[in-house]
DNA sequence: TGTACATCAGTGAACGCGCGTTCACTGATGTAC
DNA sequence: TGTACATCAGTGAACGCGCGTTCACTGATGTAC
């Protein structure tokens, strides 16, 4: 009885590992490839295996999507979770401002799935949630970060306006006519700073500074 | 030689009016159909006609899409000039951003067309350069509400965060999960309050009490 | 050790559907002479 | 006044393409006896 046990143990892991690289070869397309020209086919040649075999390790698109997008939002947790713990409480928010905006800038496709999923996804019911918990961690990581940049009041609506004005940075200028990726990512970097301060009821002395 | 020109002028004239009809069916269209099922086809049934007429008037479904949302968003404009010059400076901000909030959620297709047009949209250089100059002209919107509203610095940044933070509001609040609609709106409200108080630089005394 | 059978990952090809767009054609109206 | 021709809005049907997904089948590995 327990080496059967271990054998559908192992059977288990092999499975979740070659998901795993299903998971792996979607990051690298996502990473490499216009998000509107990313579909099954492209991850599967990634992956090294045909389109079929995608739908024994997940059962649709969507539901893939999710998970790729997932993973990589948690890293980003993480790494604000660091943010927090090292940056002086000053600078905390502004720190974690610019990360958020610079990692959506660099990853487009995963801004482009997040705003997809906002937008029009019509998800099923584990996916949504999933996405709920993230994004109230995410919340809860905001709001960690206000309090330790001293905020009082109401922290969670100061948290999620501040997810908010940073989605809408991203989402409102992407494209600014004319400009080079330069210059866009440093306009969003200083509409996110001039959001920070004006979040922590500490507006800049002269607006014109920046 | 002149009966000619107005001959001409007549059959330019009708065919302006036959392009007007299909805009209105088009926006009659985005007003009672979800986002995602509205098609050329639909927009053709509405309009009484076929859907290989439209090529007659419009070269391409991304055109006469980016036209109805113009004609629209004029309308908004309009809307907002009226409200600078007749609402008390120090609530001028406030209702702008509240009326915003309101015209996207209630007509969400709108809100989505935009979405759209910043996320994917390979646009033909005409139709980015109308849309180009209508975001232009809603800047210049804010601005002028920002001036009224006694706020100094730079008011064109402030334009543009306002303009953010409101786009931001909408996208990221929209599926507030488990919230119905009235509660969402009311949210979607409250972080616009905040989102105006701070950029005026005038924070509520107690967030709290939001 | 050998044979029959079960399991299951993996596949190429095809299905199915939506939908923007094009095409060959019709029918009405106007024009030339 | 009548005939031939031009113009042009409008149409039904079909084209074309992308792409998620399914299906019948293969081949390898493990199991029973």
């Amino acid at each position: 009885m327990k080496s059967k046990n271990a054998f559908a143990r192992l059977k288990k892991e092999e499975r979740e590992r070659r998901r795993c690289i299903i998971l792996d070869a979607a990051e690298r397309v996502f990473a490499s490839t216009p998000f509107t020209e990313v579909n099954m086919r492209r991850i599967a040649r990634e992956a090294g295996i045909s389109a079929a075999s995608i739908y024994t390790y997940f059962p649709d698109q969507e539901t893939l999507f999710v998970e790729t997008y997932l993973r990589r939002v948690g890293d980003m947790h993480e790494m604000f979770e660091k943010t927090i713990s090292e940056a002086m409480p000053d600078e905390v928010m502004e720190s974690i401002a610019l990360s958020y905006l610079d990692y959506f800038i660099e990853q487009d496709a995963y801004f482009r799935m997040m705003a997809h999923f906002m937008l029009y996804a019509e998800l099923n019911p584990e996916s949504l949630e999933k996405l709920n918990r993230t994004e109230r961690a995410m919340m809860d990581i905001f709001e960690r970060a206000f309090k330790k940049g001293g905020a009082g009041g109401n922290t969670r609506l100061l948290a999620h306006a501040f997810f908010a004005g940073l989605n809408g940075i991203l989402i409102s200028f992407r494209r600014y006519p004319g400009r080079k990726e330069e210059e866009v990512r440093r306009h969003m970097h200083r509409l996110g700073v001039l959001l920070c301060r004006q979040l922590r009821g500490n507006p800049p002395s002269s607006l014109s500074q920046l």
